[in-house]
DNA sequence: GTAACTGCAAAATATTTGCATCCTT
DNA sequence: AAGGATGCAAATATTTTGCAGTTAC
């Protein structure tokens, strides 16, 4: 299992209090992070402006992966399997549960093709699904 | 074809200058509207909070679905076929251009069905789909 | 006439930027 | 030591709220 500093290192980022204490959120949360949960847990500890440009660094290094969701909050999910390493794929739906609104990666759930018109070109494809997780059930 | 008009009494809103205004927006527009959008359009003429209590009616009252982007913005689109009357279905597929950065309601791509892990209850889906539009081939 | 809608002002919240200092390598 | 990362302060931008005046029905 890949640790902290593994991640950090293999992206070229320099290893960092605030980076490792970020990472470490996502590396526990069984979900995806809004900006506010990880400012909430994390900004004891570090500056709001050290959340917003740590999110962004880790962003463009495919580090996470931001989701987009209706209600105006973006979330940023690690992404637990091929993501970590080299090119970054996220091709797994994500879900969104109205109950205890906890968002949550379905890696094996793979977004299915779609037939686009004529003259579309896809190059990516986002799904979430809102419904009732497993332990709201 | 419904008019500014007919829509609005539909839904049963009172028709006013900006709430027919705003919907022109979006029945002339080719595809969906970020909030900024309208404000540019819009906003000479009335005020920025107007537009946001207009948004937020509309939405409400299932004129228009609010359509997720990873990039911060909530964007608004009017369903164009099956959702002006009587229950609101979002059930298509949003294609958002990388090049000239429009949203496209693809109103004749359905969601397609995915099967979640056992005890997760699906309740609504949302798919978007980025790539090069028609228009920008 | 009444309820609903709008504009204005202002508060609350969120995000970005510049710069000096500190930390990682 | 050098470059990058952080914290602080402050500028910007975004969204929400209260209230008085106006408009639709």
């Amino acid at each position: 299992m890949k640790t902290k500093l593994d991640i950090l290192k293999q992206y070229g980022l320099s290893v960092t209090d605030s980076r490792k204490k970020i990472l470490e959120l996502f590396l526990n949360a069984d979900g995806a992070l809004a900006h506010a949960d990880i400012e909430k847990n994390a900004a004891k500890n570090f500056d709001r402006v050290t959340v917003y440009r740590t999110l962004q660094t880790f962003v463009e290094k495919g580090i996470v992966h931001q989701i987009p969701t209706t209600d105006n909050s973006i979330l940023y999910a690690l992404c637990k399997q091929n993501c970590q390493q080299g090119h970054h794929h996220d091709d797994h739906v994500h879900f969104i549960c109205s109950n205890c609104d906890k968002t949550i990666c379905l890696d094996d759930v793979t977004i299915p093709q779609v037939k686009l018109p004529i003259n579309f070109t896809k190059q990516q494809a986002a799904m979430v699904v809102t419904g009732v997780c497993e332990d709201c059930k």
